[in-house]
DNA sequence: TTTTTTATTGACGCATCAATCAATAATAAT
DNA sequence: ATTATTATTGATTGATGCGTCAATAAAAAA
């Protein structure tokens, strides 16, 4: 029962059964007959729309990073100061579309296949640095831009450390208890001061 | 030309094998033959002595934790106060055997694995309790518990967030400037004041 | 000196997958 | 009505890699 125009469809579905096969799994090591069946599909036709699985991989990370960035700019619409823009950066990234188990295995394993990929490891790169350029968006107006640009990078590692903890679900902070660290980080940099 | 008492050599000479060869591929998806031939022996060889690869991975993990921690001992016998004792922490985690490309990549490959083995994450959260509790027994003495505790929570995330951007090998903050990160950060908490 | 233990490997079986391909069928274009 | 295009899959191929095993040889024990 072929219809016609199904290709968005399956695109759609095929990323979004890579991302839970992986979030599942905990690694990128899910075979493509997997992927497929849980798009409901057979993998033969995976194949016929993303030719490799690299590419299938790829386009997965590169969904991941789009959405990150429509929620970003969407929480940066509702920030009028800059201190507001910096804490939206740190709301979204413990949001629960994002600091959630799949997509977090997925950013883990993507990291560490971006070691063997270089097309990987350029998205990954992109990633760090829209990171860290955003986090610049709120603190160059707080603070001096030598200033900003460090606590950018700790605010950045603080981030991604936290994820990478989390991954362990072992006494992990959750969402409000890690978003409650970083904002006490920023708070002690940004006035001097800490939480009682 | 066997000699006897081979084994202890052979053990270690594999699992030195297998942190390098990790380090170059950068994940664990490493043959038994590539590391047997690193170590000058057979793949067969190996599982004579390891069994399965599991077991390969999983001792080379635990050695790599044992390292950190005598590293660890160490330089907590030089620190004589307990602040001196938190910057032992720091300084090793970023110390030239620790803060290298090759334990870097085993570090976060190790942390994917973790997610499918037990063991492996068993293995794990012993590192992250046991860098949890290194901090408290300095931080304890210098502030109230429930701060120490949150301190020592962000310190060790921020610790493996830099972990991880090391590993992009980008714009990427080399051995000193992590240090004085996370040092900057410990002088706000605990001074109340940062670097000017 | 014979036997047992330890060290070591080449070759092989077996399973897993990625990728291909030929075949089928429905829709669209001519 | 015929041809081309799109959607789809089962079966197959080829490669890769783990784990095993029988065979060889040196040392140690008997």
């Amino acid at each position: 029962m072929p219809k016609i125009g199904m290709e968005p469809v399956r695109r759609k579905a095929l990323i979004d059964a890579t991302i839970s096969a992986i979030g599942e799994r905990g690694s990128l090591d899910v075979t493509m007959s997997e992927i497929a069946g849980r798009a409901g599909v057979s993998s033969a036709l995976a194949h016929h729309y993303f030719g490799a699985k690299d590419e299938l991989l790829f386009a997965t990370m590169r969904h991941i990073l789009a959405e990150l960035n429509t929620d970003t700019r969407r929480a940066f619409n509702l920030a009028g100061t800059p201190r507001q823009r910096v804490s939206a950066v740190v709301a979204v990234s413990f949001s629960d579309d994002q600091f959630q188990s799949q997509i977090i295995a997925a950013w883990l394993a993507f990291y560490v296949e971006a070691q063997k990929s270089t097309e990987l490891r350029r998205l990954l790169r992109i990633y760090a640095r829209r990171l860290h350029s955003n986090l610049m968006s709120g603190l160059t107006g707080i603070l001096p831009r030598t200033e900003a640009d460090r606590v950018a990078e700790a605010t950045a590692a603080l981030i991604d450390g936290l994820y990478i903890r989390r991954a362990l679900k072992d006494g992990v902070p959750d969402a409000q208890t890690a978003i409650a660290l970083v904002e006490d980080y920023l708070e002690t940099k940004l006035n001097g001061r800490s939480l009682p």
